[in-house]
DNA sequence: GCGGGCTTCGG
DNA sequence: CGAAGCCCG
């Protein structure tokens, strides 16, 4: 057997927890070099957040699952606690390491944290070796004619989907070369040593890890085909639920976007079309943020940044509380309360009645989704908000105001939903559950349910609220 | 011995 | 897909 060569690397994990089809992983197997892997815990990002914190808890046990897998494969994990600019370079020197690899994050303060390690490992003499990996088409890959990046969906979309081949979905195959990990036996932090506390995970029941995405993925594929209908009621299980998963990697894009693409071709169902649409919007908001970080703090249409939102702090904890008075807005704000998770269609019905209805600024809105979603991706809720917002490129026209009654009714016909996250509305009969106040006082009296005792009445009156809106918008 | 079509491979 | 490698005329 020829000797091993002393060549070390270091594979440096951030959000991509898994083990399979991982670029990163598998450029540094295949670099000659004996691979030791690393996550850090790090402290700058953690210090801000409430002890108590779904997100930390699901890295936890995903972190806890990916190390497990790295042992049984003959490698380690070290679990870190630090701040990684200067911890990954002294880990790398510490290793002899000749490189350092790891998959593109294309946040702002990632991207910022990014060239400090890179600027420090370079002072060493070690490369710093970054990969594609949590999109299709990154930054400048998917182009205008003119070579300019995208700010409208339907263009991207169509250039997107004329550049897929079933190379750009075909999975990294680390497990033929896993004989490159370095072994260990690296501790595990306990959740305590990190200064948090375990969260209702397991009651909610959300599996962390490759584990988890792999159970919810397999259930999604059976529902796949009627993916394009069931996904807009929120009170029927439509969606895949696997947003928390793609934001920590704990499931590959590659693979999720083979299963939507790759084996229809050429025929795809409009379940298989509509899931890929989504995965499309993921990437396009990535790229936007790439070429648009001001996008993070300001307007991405520059008109819009200083609309005078009146901002009545009110209002803003009625939102927040899921007391409005609009059924379908305050049931969607208690599911992600209650549960750190919102269905798409109520982020959007909820996001337009914060800023249309109730006059609030997005940010307010964005900051208090990114507190509580426990799968907050900053592209995304970003994107989302400013669609709704109107303030965003490729946005909803400002004119355009979602009605939440209209909403309701129309996604969730017979208050399924909302009957779930609002109890005191449950004896409300099908007609009324979605403008309760336009109930008589006999059926009132009848089942025994009165506005402003039992349930608020509505805290805006949509019609006066949406021409306020319309003045507020056209002014700019 | 070289050019071109076909296959393989890369990230 | 696009580039490099391979095989045959």
């Amino acid at each position: 057997m020829a000797d091993k060569t002393d060549l070390q690397v270091l594979c440096w994990f951030r959000r991509d927890l898994r083990m399979d089809d991982h670029a990163a992983l598998y450029h540094a197997l295949k670099s000659g070099g004996r691979v030791h892997c690393v996550f850090v815990f790090d402290t700058t990002l953690l210090s801000s957040l409430p002890k108590q914190d779904r997100r930390v808890d699901f890295i936890w046990r995903s972190v806890r699952a990916l190390q497990y897998a790295l042992q049984c494969a003959g490698g380690d994990l070290m679990v870190l606690h630090g701040d990684p600019t200067t911890l990954i370079p002294t880990l790398a020197e510490r290793c002899g390491a000749q490189a350092v690899y790891c998959n593109r994050d294309y946040e702002p303060a990632a991207t910022q944290r990014d060239q400090l390690v890179a600027a420090a490992l370079t002072k060493m003499g070690c490369r710093f070796q970054s990969c594609k990996d949590q999109v299709i088409f990154e930054r400048d890959e998917v182009l205008t004619q003119a070579g300019q990046p995208f700010t409208v969906f339907t263009p991207y979309k169509n250039a997107w989907l004329k550049k897929l081949t079933t190379f750009h979905v075909k999975p990294y195959p680390v497990q033929s070369y896993l004989g490159a990990l370095a072994t260990g036996q690296s501790a595990m932090p306990t959740m305590a040593e990190l200064g948090f506390m375990v969260t209702d995970l397991d009651a909610l029941q959300i599996q962390a890890g490759s584990e988890g995405a792999s159970a919810l993925f397999a259930d999604f594929l059976t529902r796949i085909e009627h993916y394009h209908v069931a996904r807009d009621f929120p009170g029927v299980k439509g969606v895949s639920y696997l947003s928390v998963h793609l934001r920590f990697g704990t499931i590959s894009i590659r693979q999720l976007a083979r299963a939507a693409w790759d084996v229809t071709q050429p025929v795809a169902g409009p379940g298989h079309v509509a899931w890929l649409n989504e995965l499309i919007w993921r990437d396009f908001y990535q790229q936007i943020l790439w070429h648009h970080p001001q996008v993070v703090n300001h307007a991405f249409k520059a008109a819009y940044d200083r609309l005078p939102f009146p901002n009545d702090a009110g209002l803003f904890k009625a939102w927040c509380d899921g007391q409005t008075g609009y059924p379908i807005v305050d049931a969607a704000m208690r599911q992600l309360n209650h549960s750190g998770y919102m269905h798409n269609r109520l982020r959007m019905i909820t996001a337009s009645f914060l800023v249309k209805d109730l006059h609030i600024d997005w940010r307010w809105g964005e900051r208090y989704f990114a507190e509580k979603l426990i799968d907050f991706d900053l592209a995304a809720n970003n994107g989302g908000w400013q669609w709704a917002a109107s303030t965003g490129c490729d946005a909803q026209p400002y004119f355009r105001i979602f009605n939440p009654v209209t909403q309701s009714e129309k996604f969730d016909p017979k208050g399924v939903f909302i009957r779930r996250y609002v109890p005191e509305l449950a004896s409300c009969p099908d007609r009324f559950i979605h403008a309760p106040w336009t109930m008589t006082k006999d059926v009132s009296q009848r089942i025994g349910l009165m506005l402003g005792r039992d349930y608020p009445e509505p805290i805006v009156d949509h019609a006066k609220a949406r021409v306020f809106a319309l003045q507020l918008f056209s002014k700019e």
